[in-house]
DNA sequence: AGCACGCCGACT
DNA sequence: GTCGGCGTGCTC
């Protein structure tokens, strides 16, 4: 069957092309083009990349107006039906632009670069004087070459006459890398004749070719040639010129594991997990879209469970997708899942370039692999017979992309296990409480894993009150009972990880005549001090400047920098523990590409004593040595302004202590608090999951927060404050006065960050339960802007179910 | 988005 | 008179 109209989503992002524009389709292309591929298309003056989502036999468009696809891009196309319906389901669900959909699945190897080039139509001496030299080497030039020479006058002028005219070029990269190979001559006869041919005096050559006679049609690295046979490059090049061989080009992957792996088999289960097992692996069987929360304390096995589950559902010759989050951090992770399927994974995360993200992509597309292990985005791993998709670590945060479009990879999770009728696997410690409340009313199965799975007992936890050590006297960061129980895993050369909970905390200047602390000029938010450079650098716009001498306020000298940054915690215990050799992970040292893999496996071999780090150790760290863990101060992340905090404060510490005494040594878990009564410090001293998802439930029904309700927030930002405030008003009274009663809309109010790179924030909060006009009054709220509000500076951005407010 | 078209003010 | 300011409208 062949069609001649594609339906086109075009590569621009905005609200009035954000529908399928039809094309029609070459003939010698109708066999070819397919839903999914991607095209080249004229679009008004441009050329502009497209996905095709739909092909038909007629169109409505009049003959006039209609174009032709320019090209074809893929011989395959790059997203499969599923894909074209899911992007549809996301444009909705998170109120998006569907190219915007389609290209979040995508690698950005795959995403289009346009070129602006000016392309000569005539001989070049009937063009200006000024113009001609730029057309000497080439007929096409890039635009912005006039632009940056103060050209455009004259090359307009050029245009119009059309002398000169304008093009759009479409690039891409989606480069594949080639290695060079030495293909040798088939015919052994020809062999010995160029033999023959080559003059006595070339010894070398004659040598190599003799050689060559021996591996006849074989393809081989140029590098074994030459030191096989050693020889230089230039013998091997004169000997391809006499034709014995030639070079060729052969497709590869770029490899981004820098390890070999030993293979591993499957561990021996405990009775907990079997179960677990056996409900997953049935659910399987009856191809159930069933979601399953896998609640496991740590160190209970829940990665044997992920594995063992996987092998089934490669033994039923399907697919499995694990999500991790932001998989750099846990390479160990990966580790074992390459371990046990060795070729048939492939690996996703930020990490990679985007070169090697390609490939891996690649690995997939083409059916090379049968399992992804990777960060949030790998949830559109393009595999057609999806088995099984696990979450781990379920709760964290990274699984909501923060930008457009605004997905939680748990709700594509679960969208594509309908698809593909397959279970989901959400496992966790401290799982959300959203989940967990599923799992409570039966929309999620629940499974339990409460032991331990070397049946090691949890670590001893001991909360130290830093208000009392203030009291007798101390003033460091470090309490008496931490500095002795560090003391005691020095002697006994076992391992310490320290963690700082940094957030919020981090050093900022201050002046301590006026109080006044350095901000930054865009965003209303205090600097951070950087040692590495002597900077103070904002966090979220990256505005840099240097450490002032002065107050900008006051001008006075006693200006100086405070909080605890891992650098200064540092010096402290090297005051403290001369001798201790430490280890610090933060931003300032894990910048660098394989920098982290590089410091875990440091710190594993034995190179250090303490690991020292923020949030980023906090996870997937096992490492059997490590008998301490110190949580320098636990209440940092607890007065966030966020209904989140209590939540992510129990999970943070129940994740940290859960580093201690994973193998035969007994582990102890130290945290600092300055108010350890709170219950979310106090109950995660036991890993007691249930009082804390009770007590914080009656918290959340209290202040009407998730799970009991819903939430959407809507921001509106402009350069202008009177403007954001206008327009966050108009925004709320539209949503007033279409929603029904029982939603709550709580604004406009200032914004956490009031203004943030030069324009003031303010936002609005939509609580429900449920509310059918809501999807639809959000849509007319943004057609309003898109269409009329947008022009005056204004930017609205609307966010459901946001991960913090 | 990015561009063309088109209608009004201040300049060679 | 014309150059260029940016408001308006369109893109198969």
């Amino acid at each position: 069957m062949t069609f001649r109209i594609a339906e086109v989503i075009v590569d621009v992002a905005a609200y009035p092309v954000d529908r399928p524009f039809d094309y029609l389709v070459p003939e010698q292309m109708q066999s070819l083009i397919e839903c999914g591929s991607r095209v080249k298309v004229p679009f008004g003056p441009r050329n502009v990349l497209g996905f095709v989502v739909g092909l038909k036999e007629d169109t409505d468009v009049p003959i006039d107006k209609i174009k032709e696809v320019t090209k074809l891009i893929d011989i395959e196309p790059v997203l499969t039906t599923e894909m074209l319906q899911l992007a549809k389901w996301l444009k909705n669900k998170t109120i998006c632009f569907e190219i915007d959909a389609l290209q979040v699945m995508l690698p950005s190897a795959l995403r289009a670069k346009y070129e602006k080039m000016v392309t000569l139509q005539t001989d070049i001496e009937n063009l200006p004087i000024d113009l001609q030299e730029h057309f000497k080497k080439s007929g096409r030039v890039n635009y912005k070459v006039f632009e940056k020479l103060h050209l455009l006058q004259t090359l307009k002028m050029a245009i119009s006459h059309k002398l000169l005219a304008v093009e759009y070029v479409v690039k891409q990269q989606g480069n594949v890398k080639e290695i060079r190979k030495v293909k040798i001559a088939d015919d052994a006869n020809q062999l010995n004749e160029i033999s023959a041919q080559i003059s006595n005096r070339a010894k070398k050559q004659k040598l190599l070719v003799e050689w060559l006679i021996q591996h006849v049609g074989k393809v081989m690295d140029p590098e074994t040639i030459l030191t096989e046979t050693n020889s230089s490059m230039a013998v091997l090049q004169a000997v391809i010129d006499l034709g014995a061989a030639k070079f060729v080009h052969q497709e590869v992957y770029r490899d981004p594991f820098t390890k070999e792996v030993k293979k591993t088999t499957s561990l021996h289960l405990t009775d907990e997990q079997t179960v677990a097992l056996e409900k997953i692996t049935s659910s399987m069987e009856n191809k159930q879209p069933e979601t399953f929360l896998l609640h496991g304390v740590t160190g209970s096995g829940k990665t044997e469970v992920y594995l063992q589950a996987i092998q089934q559902c490669l033994n039923d010759d399907k697919e499995a997708i694990v999500l991790v989050p932001e998989i750099s951090l846990t390479p160990q992770m990966t580790e074992r899942f390459r371990s046990r399927f060795g070729e048939l994974v492939a690996v996703m995360h930020s990490g990679l370039s985007v070169g090697e993200k390609y490939d891996e992509w690649r690995k997939v597309h083409e059916g090379k692999v049968k399992v992804v292990v990777g960060a949030r985005s790998a949830i559109f791993a393009p595999f057609d017979n999806v088995g099984l998709i696990i979450l781990d670590e379920e709760h964290e945060s990274t699984y909501k992309q923060e930008d457009s479009p605004r997905y939680h990879a748990r709700d594509v999770a679960i969208w594509r296990s309908e698809y593909h009728n397959c279970p989901v696997l959400l496992g966790s410690a401290t799982p959300s409480l959203e989940s967990y409340a599923r799992a409570q009313k039966n929309v999620y199965t629940l499974l339990t894993l409460k032991q331990r799975a070397l049946k090691q007992s949890l670590p001893t936890v001991e909360i130290v009150d830093m208000r009392e050590e203030l009291k007798s006297g101390n003033r460091s960061m470090f309490s008496e009972k931490l500095v002795e129980s560090i003391r005691i895993r020095l002697d006994k050369k076992e391992q310490i990880v320290l963690f700082l909970n940094r957030r919020g905390y981090s050093s900022f200047v201050l002046c301590r005549d006026c109080g006044t602390v350095v901000q930054c000029e865009n965003c209303d938010i205090s600097l951070t001090y950087h040692r590495s450079n002597e900077k103070l650098k904002c966090h979220y716009c990256g505005y840099e400047q240097h450490v002032p001498r002065e107050c900008p306020q006051c001008q006075s000298d006693h200006i100086r920098f405070f909080g605890t940054g891992t650098q200064k915690v540092e010096e402290e215990i090297l005051k403290l523990f001369p001798e201790a050799r430490v280890l610090r992970m933060d931003v300032d040292t894990t910048r660098q590409k394989g920098a982290h893999e590089k410091l875990l496996e440091s710190f594993g071999e034995g190179h250090a004593d303490i690991l020292l780090g923020t949030q980023m150790i906090a996870k997937g760290l096992d490492f059997p040595n490590i008998t301490l863990v110190g949580v320098l101060s636990a209440d940092t992340s607890l007065h966030l302004p966020d209904y989140r905090a209590a939540e992510k404060t129990f999970q943070l510490l129940t994740q940290v202590g859960g580093r201690a005494g994973r193998s035969a040594l007994p582990g102890e878990v130290v945290i600092q608090s300055y108010t350890p009564e709170h219950y979310a410090i106090e109950l995660s001293k036991e890993q007691h999951y249930e009082p804390f998802y009770q007590l914080e439930m009656t918290m959340r029904h209290q202040a009407g927060y998730p799970p009991y309700y819903y939430l959407a927030l809507i921001q509106v930002s402009h350069e202008d404050l009177m403007m954001a405030a206008e327009y966050a008003q108009k925004s709320v009274d539209y949503l007033r006065s279409n929603l029904s009663f029982n939603v709550s809309i709580i604004g406009p109010t200032v914004a956490g960050i009031s203004r943030l790179q030069n324009r003031y924030r303010y936002q609005c909060l939509i609580k429900y339960k449920i509310e059918p006009k809501l999807i639809p009054t959000l849509m007319q709220l943004i057609k309003l802007y898109r269409s009329d509000w947008i022009k005056k500076g204004i930017i609205l951005t609307i966010d459901l179910d946001p991960s913090t407010i």
